[in-house]
DNA sequence: GTCTATAACCCGATAGAC
DNA sequence: GTCTATCGGGTTATAGAC
């Protein structure tokens, strides 16, 4: 009385394993970073054999290039002030709830190259749009320090679980950013200490 | 004809050794982080044994305490417009040239749980300073919001050395980011888009 | 297709010769 | 004090049985 004809097919069941494998390594590779996961402990986590794993992406490397695929982050264009409201949002929703797809590729950033080039990729785009908003001559600098605030506070709330930034709601992280980030982003020479050279 | 007298004794001959081995740990930690500095290379940079570096350090754990030693940078106690000064002015200096034994824990501390200790240990005094130092119920986001920028600065310039903050001045970049600061530190409630719910 | 066994390598740590 | 040799354990990756 058993059915002959699996539920899946062969591919769908692939499919499916794959998935499990990917979703396990997502989860460690984000916990542990790149070094202190292993195969073994991936495959375990996804209830198959670590074979199986190798079987299915062949390298290390490739289950964390496939694990880590994290889609490019753009902005839409618009002027410095729209381009502002649009960070805080993109801020807002990953201080919400961030992908492990992302956490993966920031908890091994600094420690393996592949990892790296990943961020620096997926961060590049979005650093251009925010260049291109900004009318200033050093709009390039501006632009990477709002990415290096919006990284710092990822950062620290999601893996370093500072206490204050870990547990504070978004919407007041976001209040108080906002005339920071207005600031960086809108060219104004402050009328303050020094002199101006250029005169 | 050959003195057997040593030149050192034999203790500053062993504090010399240790030294030059907490200096290839340090550099080493600092570029490759803890999990894929070697014991071993360690020895061999340092121009000594790996037994040796054992003997002195006892585990691999030990010897990192001892090259990530990083004095507990404090800012002066003052008002909230001169502690963003302080902090501007920390900033500057290490963005001028942050220590080998400071990058080494920041290079280790997403992956390794005592660089993440250690991390804390040494943000937190500057940033209860800080906290103390802000007129504001919120003071404490605020304080940790300051830190974070802080650290994603030094992080992207220093280990992921994205182009335009790995090269960019340390005025121009103090200079952009005091008026962010500014807004971060003094409490004041926005004049902008949405209306006061509290009125 | 799936899994077992194992090869080949590198690690931290230890014991002991000199 | 310094260094050689090695132990015991872990890893990725491969080869082959079922």
């Amino acid at each position: 009385m058993t059915d002959p004809r699996p539920r899946w097919t062969r591919a769908q069941q692939r499919r499916q394993t794959e998935d499990n494998i990917l979703a396990a390594a997502r989860e460690m590779f984000a916990r542990l970073g790149y070094d202190r996961t292993t195969i073994r402990a991936v495959a375990k986590a996804a209830g198959v054999d670590a074979g199986l794993v190798m079987h299915y992406f062949g390298t290390k490397d490739a289950l964390f290039s496939r694990a880590a695929e994290v889609p490019a982050g753009d902005l839409p264009h618009g002027s410095a002030e729209e381009t502002v409201e649009a960070l805080l949002d993109s801020l807002a929703s990953r201080l919400a709830s961030e992908p492990v797809a992302s956490l993966a590729v920031l908890r091994s950033m600094l420690t393996h190259g592949d990892a790296a080039d990943r961020y620096r990729a997926a961060a590049g785009p979005q650093l251009n749009q925010i260049t291109a908003s900004i009318p200033a001559d050093d709009a390039d600098l501006r632009a990477s320090l709002l990415s290096a605030i919006v990284h710092g506070v990822i950062i620290e709330r999601w893996l370093l679980q500072f206490s204050g930034l870990a547990d504070a709601s978004p919407d007041r992280i976001i209040e108080l950013l906002r005339p920071a980030f207005r600031a960086l982003a809108t060219a104004q020479t402050p009328p303050s200490t020094t002199d101006d050279p250029n005169r």
